[in-house]
DNA sequence: ATGATGAACAATCAACAAAATGTTCAGTTT
DNA sequence: AAACTGAACATTTTGTTGATTGTTCATCAT
């Protein structure tokens, strides 16, 4: 690892350190330079602005989420459980983040905010997941064939967008958004079961 | 009609005719009582707030809304055609709101805002229709019965909720809705399907 | 030549005062 | 007594100004 590499490692770390503490609004880029006892303007020479460096530190640890996927994905059970654990486990991850760690949350939705193509990159993540599962599926024998799994995991992103960002709904109860979530996907798995 | 209740109307017409040319927060209470040559406080002995007559002029234009999915509830065709159908129209409807009647929008996102009970009672009143679309499918021996068929008509506005408010995700690409909604309803269908 | 600085620049935020607006109600008019 | 007014009150919005923050870049240091 080469010297300019692990300076862009140490501000992220000095960084992050913030973010987590603090928020990323109130997280100035002058507190982050003194941290490391360099000037403001260096930072500009490893990240090329402060949402550059916030996205970063989401890239760095989107693995704990994708752990969190995969272990579901992986799990036993047959696909159709799988499913509906996976998206459990989404809405109560989520859940927690709104509830437990208004920092992390306040991050995620600046990136969001400013940076459509990463969202849309994590919803791309997350269907090779569920595409995962849809195999499985037809592989047991469970679920109908389809001719593009890629499409079907979109669309079931779709219909189950309110449990994915319930804080555009201002929708804050997590035993309501349960018991839809389960009644949602009653709907999704019906529709995907070979007939 | 008494002359309260004929005041009444006047008011509201005077400023639905505002908020509907500059919109509701840039009409003000003074200015609706000029209009109607009355002292700005006088407004205030027939309805109790500027929310109350913004909600009261929505009120009054539900019934284009009520007729709209009525005909779709009424018309020819298999209950199934007729969801999609419902779904479809209730997507256009909003996105033409959006974005060729910005103050009609603007003027609905502020009651959705502050009266959450107004924006219930709406959904409300469209799981009537689903319900009725529901029932059809069940007679005409197409959709599984469902113990309970207000819960499921729920589940289907969680399931459709990206397309009832597009606004909330930035998306306003009415091609990609289009073809969002029904691969979405494809899902749906097929969940509704009697086995 | 490469790496780093810190002042300058541009944009945004915060504080505050003034103005505007929603609402109330004592007083006036009908 | 009922209907209406318009000033007062409370709250919110707007405008101004100075402070702060993100970013750039000429200059300096290595």
């Amino acid at each position: 690892m080469d010297e300019k590499a692990e300076t862009r490692d140490r501000i992220l770390e000095a960084a992050g350190r913030r973010f987590e503490h603090y928020g990323y609004s109130k997280t100035t880029m002058s507190e982050i330079a003194s941290d490391l006892k360099m000037s403001t303007g260096n930072l500009y020479r490893f990240y090329p602005s402060k949402l550059d460096i916030a996205e970063a530190h989401a890239l760095a640890h989107e693995c704990d989420e994708d752990a969190m996927m995969e272990a579901v994905v992986v799990s036993g059970g047959s696909a159709g459980t799988r499913l509906r654990e996976f998206h459990r486990v989404i809405l109560e991850h989520t859940f927690k983040l709104i509830d437990e760690s208004k920092k992390i949350f306040e991050l995620a939705q600046a990136i969001s905010r400013e940076r459509p193509a990463y969202a849309n990159r994590r919803l791309a993540i997350e269907r090779v997941y569920l595409v995962r599962m849809l195999e499985d599926g037809i592989a047991e024998g469970l679920f109908e064939r389809h001719e593009s799994l890629d499409e079907l995991a979109e669309m079931i992103q779709c219909a189950t967008m309110k449990f994915r960002y319930p804080q555009l709904y201002n929708c804050f109860r997590i035993d309501m958004l349960r018991r839809e979530l389960e009644g949602t996907m009653d709907l999704i798995y019906k529709g995907l079961l070979k007939r």
